[in-house]
DNA sequence: CGAATTTAAATGCAACTGCAAGCAATCTAA
DNA sequence: TTAGATTGCTTGCAGTTGCATTTAAATTCG
């Protein structure tokens, strides 16, 4: 049998996709204008960028940002292509990768971040008060465990 | 220069991606496993079975489901393929095709329901109050206009 | 120990996407 | 009216993704 659905939930379901590809979009748009690669490419140089090593094994990126196994996989091969990233074998594992981050691959990441968040607060900050910002961030954490 | 951007709006920025991305893949994880088709698919079933007459123009869903252009034309080939769509040059205006929602998709839409709200009741309602919905809902909405 | 399982990563293939270009019908404005 | 712009749709190509499988290393457990 089928559980009843709120017209509430429905909505929020749909504001949640709509707006997310909607502002997701515009943001990418913005980076791309400016020359800049998608932001997934951002997302893995930011992990490693902010470790004071700049060194992370390839399966801590992944469970960190969102992305399945085989498609972080290739998104290194793009990102040690353009030597923003090296890929090197785990001493201490030896089927893990470790993922360096390239004097390169710091520096486009702070290139890109006013470009970013000058979108983000375009895009979304600027349509709400602090208050709202706050409150929509908190409501939206509670979508993320399991 | 670049403006200044909050740590509040940068937190809604993140959990709004990350939350869609989550629960979007769990819903669409469930219709698979129930062996239906991908969201979109029921987006275009959806804008065109509300329609008591079942025909719109292509153009016209393409303003309603949020897809370019060239993807509507090729998923359309797709529904078509499988006989849940026609495709039809329209006798008004000869650059225009209608489309027209078979009885196999009207049927296709109606099995696919029950599956799907249960899937966004599990992910997503299930997590809030009644009053929390409707706020998220809410501030979702002011972000989907230009 | 050592066979069976799990984990990390890579890859061939088919499907899907974005981009740029194309075609044809319609609209616009001199 | 008609040249030029716009609109609606399609398509070739290159790049990306999902799926299933493979390889290799590490872990588990009888």
């Amino acid at each position: 049998m089928s559980e009843t659905i709120t017209e509430n939930t429905v909505q929020a379901w749909t504001n949640l996709v709509r707006a997310e590809q909607f502002v997701f979009a515009r943001v990418e748009e913005d980076l791309k204008k400016a020359g800049f690669p998608p932001l997934e490419w951002y997302d893995v140089l930011y992990e490693l960028d902010r470790e004071p090593s700049g060194v992370l094994p390839q399966a801590e990126v992944q469970s960190r940002i969102m992305l399945a196994q085989y498609n972080l996989c290739r998104l290194v091969d793009r990102l040690s292509r353009e030597d923003l990233v090296l890929r090197q074998p785990s001493p201490e594992d030896g089927r893990s990768n470790l993922l360096v981050i390239t004097e390169k691959g710091r520096e486009l990441r702070r290139r890109m971040w006013p470009v970013y968040s000058d979108a983000i607060e375009a895009h979304l900050g600027s349509r709400f008060s602090p208050g709202e910002a706050e409150r929509l961030a908190q409501l939206l954490g509670k979508l993320q465990t399991h």
